[in-house]
RNA sequence: GGUGGAGUGGCCGAGAGGCGAGGCAACGGCCUGCAAAGCCGUGUACACGGGUUCAAAUCCCGUCUCCACCUCCA
């Protein structure tokens, strides 16, 4: 079995069969980096870089596009607000961005474009657009004629005739159609400004994606990804702009589920964001990408503490056989084939739950070859457990997640490991006399400096314990 | 009003006609000097009411509740 991908254009399951064979292109809606991000963009985040591993793990190339829209009303809003540049807004939250991204272990993106970077693709865009009929020019704003393009409201699986008028600009009267949106916004006193035919401006919403995913993937590209709350409009006007100048766009559109919190969906507007840096006081980056990866893509996470608390113990459990499968194996095949189980759930529409369900059935047995010291079996199942969560972006054993809490991670580790063998030796010796007092009393000063112990069957064992 | 999605054991979370996904918690056991970790075992859950079927969480009809989108949004 190959992958097959929920498509929201049919709304059905499908084979994936990329343009090119061998070669992947993937267009992800970022951020409009006008506040921090919450946990629902690295959600997102989490999600399509799970879909970018597999397809590589899956020996595919693969291009992945992240936008980033640096101008938008809101970023205008809150420069104004804090008297400081647009530029200066979008370039300091654009940063918040990639720390979270980077901090969850999200591959940084083939390329990164940025909306003001390509002002000059979108009016190439647009003059197609007019030549072609599908949209006009209206007192220096620039509008998408919407009853002009047939297959409007396709994606969203919406008629015409039911949808509102959009509300994206102040002054429809210069609109034909009130449904007809913005590609183009004409200066207005104070904003900043571009040049085109039609006079100075700015980008409306929609164009800058349009033009940017055709500009680096293609006229017709593979997978088009983003929140579900993107389908309409941001998606159906994209689809609109570039096919009607004639592109043919993406081939698979694939949208995440959104995170709620207390049964609301979480967004800015609504004010009840979480931010990732009060939720890593809570757990670890790996932690929380395993939180958010566990679910299946497009369901609704309803965040809570409880349920983040328990997907740390989860992935502790895995984390806890790798370590103590790596002090026995030092050498992992990476290339070590995945288990059928494994691939098939990742293949039916990256079906992360079963995944996860096989990881932790191989983590069982690796537990139970350690147990009875089967290095052989316990070397296939390191290999395959430490595999599959490479492809969740989750292996324990990878340098992201090397440092931080359990690790000593500077060039005072051999003088704690000395320090730490030294108590170790005299715990053994009182428990060689059967002096439980004298050792217990060890093992609780140890304890007590935030190292735990663990008697094995090939000795104690040691970690610096978890905060 | 239109368009989608959801309701599963104490909790999280899959599945989509017949064998109880998986995890967390709990309880019992094994192991341990005691722990910890690990392993083994313990559950008869599918919003409600009908129906189809040898068999329904899954299909059909009806009902209730919740969420998202219908031009700020990932």
């Amino acid at each position: 079995m190959s992958l097959r991908v929920y498509d929201t254009s049919t709304r059905t399951v499908r084979d994936f069969v990329p343009v090119e064979a061998g070669r992947v292109s993937i267009y992800l809606c970022g951020a409009t980096p006008q506040a921090a991000p919450h946990i629902g963009h690295v959600r997102s985040s989490v999600n399509y870089d799970v879909l970018r591993r597999w397809l590589l793990r899956s020996g595919y190339d693969v291009t992945f596009c992240r936008n980033l829209t640096d101008i938008d009303d809101k970023i205008l809003y809150v420069a104004w607000r804090e008297g400081v540049p647009w530029w200066a807004v979008s370039s300091r939250y654009a940063r918040a961005f990639t720390w979270a991204y980077d901090t969850l272990g999200c591959l940084p993106p083939t390329v990164e474009p940025r909306a003001t970077g390509h002002v000059t693709e979108m009016v190439e865009l647009m003059q197609r657009l007019i030549e072609r009929g599908h949209a006009y020019a209206s007192g220096g704003d620039v509008y998408f004629d919407v009853k002009s393009y047939a297959g409007y409201g396709a994606l969203s699986n919406q008629r015409l005739e039911n949808m509102r008028e959009a509300g994206d600009t102040d002054t429809d009267s210069l609109k034909r159609d009130p449904r007809d949106f913005a590609l183009w916004k004409g200066e207005k006193p104070g904003e900043p400004s571009w040049p085109t035919p039609w006079g100075r401006g700015r980008p409306g919403w929609h164009l800058e994606c349009s033009a940017m995913a055709t500009k680096y993937l293609g006229s017709t590209f593979d997978i088009h990804g983003g929140g579900m709350d993107l389908i309409f409009p941001h998606h159906e006007n994209e689809i609109a702009q570039s096919k009607a100048a004639g592109d043919g766009f993406a081939r698979y559109w694939m949208h995440n589920g959104l995170l709620a919190v207390g049964g609301e969906k979480m967004s800015k507007s609504l004010g009840n964001s979480l931010l990732i840096p009060s939720l890593l006081e809570k757990v670890r980056p790996v932690e929380l990408r395993y939180y958010l990866a566990a679910p299946h893509y497009r369901s609704v996470i309803d965040y809570s503490d409880e349920a983040l608390a328990e997907a740390a113990a989860a992935y502790r459990r895995i984390e806890g056989f790798v370590t103590r499968a790596s002090e026995m194996i030092h050498d992992v095949d990476a290339d070590a084939p995945l288990p059928e189980a494994f691939v098939n759930a990742m293949n039916d529409d990256l079906a992360t739950p079963q995944a996860l369900a096989v990881v932790h059935e191989v983590v069982r047995e690796g537990n139970n070859a350690l147990a009875v010291g089967d290095k052989e079996q316990l070397a296939r199942h390191l290999a395959e457990t430490q595999n599959m969560m490479d492809v969740l972006g989750l292996d324990p054993r990878s340098p992201q997640w090397r440092s931080g809490a359990g690790h000593v991670d500077t060039d005072l580790h051999d003088t704690i490991e000395a320090l730490i063998r030294v108590a170790l030796e005299q715990r053994q010796a009182a428990r060689a006399r059967k002096d439980y007092a004298a050792a217990d009393a060890i093992r609780d000063s140890l304890a007590a400096a935030g190292i735990t112990v663990e008697d094995t069957a090939q000795g104690p064992r040691w970690e610096i314990a978890r905060r």
